[in-house]
DNA sequence: TTACAAAACGATAATATTTATAAAAGAGTT
DNA sequence: AACTCTTTTATAAATATTATCGTTTTGTAA
């Protein structure tokens, strides 16, 4: 699908959330889709300050939150404000909650199904594999 | 696996991997293996600094990167120091380098066990899903 | 056990990303 | 066009994480 046809889809989830259409968080969707570097907020910034001038940062910030809660983007580490880790290595699946960052463990109930094979790894070295769920939780949805 | 059983292991670990094994490394580990909260280095310091009161939080922050580098723990979010999004919705897999923090799209051969199914969203409301892989990456292990 | 090199530890300072704030501008609606 | 609510901008503030460096500890071998 291209840019065109993504932007249009965009503008039409906006109406039906009752979410506002600025002409910065379109541009800021349009420079998310062109880019393959999965790029972060200041990134996506300098792509966009030289036509933009007036943009601000947290603008950036602001939309990309926007756009991963209207389900367009997804928000690679929504837990960067804290490291977190896991001891217990073993397959299972992480819901993390967008607003209060808390994580459960998913037990699928279909546990077979959930095993993710292993890849051609190709010179890297591979330590760990994770599924990672992203949403609200049941708590922050009753707010 | 209990605590005992798992902290044996790391240490065989350690010492097949030629890493210095101290008592902060294994009592860091067992406060991660027994806690079920994904915590965060801050809370397993709060947790240990009572019994080890010259514990410093640099040392958590090491050694709990030491042990996912170990694969006895996993870094639910490698990317904490660059908040990172992704405009493709599509179903493919995230490689992230824990050494450089590159991302890598891998295109799995066999596209179809990738699918990852639906689960009973009991109150949640899901957003996105992700796989994820950690390790080190070609060029960093070159290096 | 003593000696030695390499690595880890502890305390603190430094860095830099992200968030908060408040005034101005813009979107959407009647 | 007026009104309300949200977004945007610019800047300041907060804070999690990393770097530094002197000291201590580990692992190994004499």
């Amino acid at each position: 699908m291209d840019v065109t046809m993504k932007v249009r889809e965009l503008i039409e989830l906006c109406r039906s959330e009752g979410v506002p259409l600025t002409q910065q968080r379109i541009e800021i969707y349009k420079a998310l889709i062109s880019s393959r570097e999965h790029p972060s907020p200041e990134a996506i910034y300098r792509i966009l300050k030289d036509n933009y001038p007036t943009l601000s940062l947290a603008t950036v910030y602001n939309n990309l939150e926007v756009l991963s809660r209207l389900g367009v983007a997804r928000k690679l580490n929504p837990l960067s404000d804290h490291v977190r880790y896991d001891g217990d290595m073993s397959s299972h699946i992480h819901f993390v909650c967008l607003d209060c960052k808390s994580v459960e463990d998913i037990e699928p109930d279909d546990l077979e199904s959930f095993q993710i094979p292993d890849l051609p790894e190709d010179g890297r070295k591979l330590i760990a594999k994770s599924i990672q769920f992203t949403g609200i939780c049941e708590k922050c949805q009753n707010n």
